[in-house]
DNA sequence: TCAAAAGTGTTTTGCTTACACCCATGC
DNA sequence: GCATGGGTGTAAGCAAAACACTTTTGA
């Protein structure tokens, strides 16, 4: 994004934002950025073109801070709270040292009612990009996130509640998992976004039965314990 | 609404409309405005003012299109092609018979991202009341639709598809239901909603387990067969 | 008395849940 | 050898689906 353009070749008062899925390490984590002198993490987001579709705008958003391009991508809610922006009295946005002109920034502090897509990313394959407002861009843990901008946190939270609904209908989990894993790790994918335990058997028997994933006849060594089965997606 | 405030009073490039749905007799139906001068039928839509919350701003369409208050209503979906409103590329906007100013028609024609809702209201209580930009406002039977606005057409069908999803979970035939009914009335409204039959009894055994209703201890006199039993919610 | 809709229970099926033992590996 | 996690099958429970006969009513 140009600094130049805020203002002008976006559609007003319209922003998306992206609460992007990665798993790793056994936690499902999000990606955020730490938006300049207000210290303040945020989603990735954006504006969306005066031509331009809110998913495209989305995608756009997606491979600029993941490089990564052809994401699972989807919209979830709109957020249009008049006061969404205004959960941080003390904060001045005008503080953002980019040089912006006093037209974009009484336009980015006015009211923007945003359109929330989660998505679905391969943890390894992503290196994280700040934007134009931040000065850095990384994964946090769901468990553990920082105090969030705006309504940022009450964002994430309907991305996770939408995105355990989504889940139940189709499995996603290629979208996340990498190329092989073993069966226990997808299914501490099933049970981070689920919020409960599953039994280890009905989980085989469950996902075996949907025929998307198949065996490698290869095993995960150098574990600790017995070497687990290796799996991909079809 | 008024003609002066159109440009001014609200969000630019941002609309909601309703897709409103009523039951009787036996059919689903979906309430909708007959635009002046184009002739073309279009869902009961609106603006966001400048300090609304879209959810007000949906019932507030709500109300003044059926004199309605406290509906049931739920944001379904955002949409945001572009080319959405360009589906008629032969229909003139301008030619609606109202005193617009020319800012208020250019930015009537302009490119609206549109907040879907859906609605459920009891069709009995409901008095429709056109809009500024209509001459007639409407049930239309949703197997009958006439040809709509723009992209209404693909609203409407996401509202449905949206609507069978909710009433997996929640049980909501008491905003459409009037106070008294029978199971055969409730069962048809469910029918048309998931689309498919369902067997009488089980139905029967669903719903009274639900404990959403009770029977009155009356039967609709009247019919040509059998009075079946009325029931209302609790 | 007949046609059409309404009331009524039981069986079957499929999916989800619960549950226990042996196996492989690194330390 | 032992602690830890991984692989494996069967039985029980529950909710949905299938299914037929009798009753009421107006014509």
């Amino acid at each position: 994004m140009n600094p130049n353009s805020i203002g002008k070749d976006y559609l007003d008062h319209i922003s998306i934002d992206c609460v992007i899925f990665g798993f790793h390490n056994k936690s499902l984590r999000v990606l955020l950025l730490k938006w300049k002198t207000i210290n303040r993490w945020a989603l990735p987001g954006g504006f969306i073109k005066k031509n331009e579709h809110a998913d495209a705008a989305a995608q756009r958003v997606l491979s600029e801070r993941t490089e990564l391009s052809n994401i699972f991508l989807r919209q979830f809610h709109t957020f249009s709270d008049p006061d969404r922006n205004k959960a941080d009295g003390n904060l001045d946005i005008s503080l953002l040292p980019v040089r912006f002109s006093k037209e974009a920034i009484d336009w980015i502090k006015g009211r923007f009612v945003t359109i929330g897509y989660f998505a679905l990313v391969d943890f390894n394959k992503v290196k994280p990009v700040p934007d134009l407002f931040s000065e850095e861009c990384r994964w946090w843990e769901l468990e553990q996130l920082p105090v969030l901008l705006y309504d940022h946190h009450h964002i994430v939270d309907a991305a996770l509640i939408a995105l355990r609904d989504a889940l139940q209908y189709q499995p996603m989990g290629k979208y996340v998992m990498p190329k092989k894993f073993t069966l226990p790790e997808l299914q501490k994918l099933y049970e981070v976004i689920l919020g409960k335990k599953i039994d280890r058997r009905n989980f085989r028997k469950k996902i075996l039965g949907l025929n998307i994933i198949h065996p490698l006849g290869e095993t995960r060594k150098g574990g600790a314990h017995r070497s687990p089965d290796l799996y991909s997606f079809n």
